[in-house]
DNA sequence: AGGTTTTTATTCGAAATGGTACAAAAATTA
DNA sequence: TAATTTTTGTACCATTTCGAATAAAAACCT
């Protein structure tokens, strides 16, 4: 889980001194996955280090003291989350096939890494922080939002579509949508199977596109 | 917060020794309230020992170390959840009624203490501890499930009593309803206002139950 | 009153934690 | 080659953390 020390490939020379012996990228990913395992105070600086393979002046000196590195942490996580987020909202196809798309692409994150699920990391590291961090909160929040605006789209552009039965009320459906998705997050975490976390997602469906036989 | 020292009055006598200064069920709920609002490591023994009024040795004799603080935390609340829930899953009425009921109930919860929205405890708190803690995992895991079985229950005896339109899926709806539970819980944390999370509520009754007007 | 028992209060200690100082290392530039 | 610049590696520091040892306090029992 550490990348390898010592002269990094010259990939970019960045000019004067000795090149860094890590990639800032990767190395953000690691003290990424470390505080979505244990959460902000239940990793130290040490557990950082090891996971970075950078060691603590080096980690300070990049990214700056554990809070910052969290709120690096988290801007990474949400960037990466919404570029694959607006590619399944946006891929085409039926509301169904829609849906089922962009659930399936957040569950793989969620039971992504070998701990047996994590769930999504701004809810299960960044919402830790909520209560301590008003700043944490907020970035969450902003975070749930923008993917609520997502679903309030889609659905009401199925609407527009005639995709919706007559009297469906489509923002109630993209409430429940964006919220099913966040139920995903949490039972993730919790060590349900894919197959049980597969169920819930057919259910999310067939209560909003109507009821549809099993593959 | 903190529980008044010296002899306790005299409610009741338990033999020998000095009498305590506190009440174990009292403080136990201090105790939870900070892992609520702190998570785990994010607590430490100095900040459960000043929400509970005792110093640490008395915390140690009464509970165990931290790790069994913990757990004695998650099984109290589980105990008090479940008795709420019990009851607003029995207390009859339609199905709408009844949901709405175990909505609000929950969500009494979740926003309940004064830093502006907690969730879950077994999602805010208990989760954090998940990837860590497989014992914790677990007992998370229990708690969601029971409940899964409680809507489970509730949708199918609806079908029964013929108050679901022909076509339902009693099964699939009783997914959605326990997930949009763990939905309320991570935006009442997230910061979302009350009013929000009625919202969300509405939303959800209307796509199990069918529209209704506003009130 | 004196002894017993249980809890509380103070104190301590070893380890871990977040953060930093400083010199050595590895590159560039002159 | 020598000076410069940036990063790394080691060591350190002050504080916090968890846990335990020990003595004082407050009740009961005889």
């Amino acid at each position: 889980m550490v990348q390898k020390l010592g002269p990094a490939e010259p990939a970019k020379r960045r000019g004067r001194g000795r090149p860094r012996g890590y990639d800032p990228e990767v190395a953000l990913g690691q003290a990424t996955a470390t505080f979505w395992n244990q959460g902000f105070a239940g990793a130290s600086l040490d557990d950082l280090s090891a996971a970075t393979g950078m060691n603590r002046p080096s980690l300070y000196g990049a990214f700056g003291d554990k809070q910052a590195l969290f709120h690096a942490a988290m801007d990474a996580y949400i960037a990466q989350s919404r570029a694959a987020m607006t590619q399944a909202f946006r891929a085409g196809g039926t509301l169904r096939q829609t849906l089922e798309r962009i659930y399936h692409a957040a569950l793989g994150r969620y039971l992504s890494g070998d701990v047996g699920g994590r769930g999504c990391f701004m809810i299960s590291a960044g919402l830790g922080q909520a209560v301590v961090d008003p700043a944490v909160r907020a970035v969450v929040a902003d975070g749930l939002h923008e993917l609520d605006r997502g679903f309030e789209q889609l659905l009401a552009r199925a609407e527009a579509k005639g995709e919706l039965p007559p009297g469906a009320d489509a923002a109630a459906m993209a409430r429940v949508a964006s919220g099913m998705l966040n139920a995903l997050s949490v039972r993730a975490r919790a060590g349900e199977t894919r197959a049980q976390l597969d169920a819930t997602i057919k259910a999310t469906l067939d209560l909003i596109c109507g009821p549809q036989a099993s593959e």
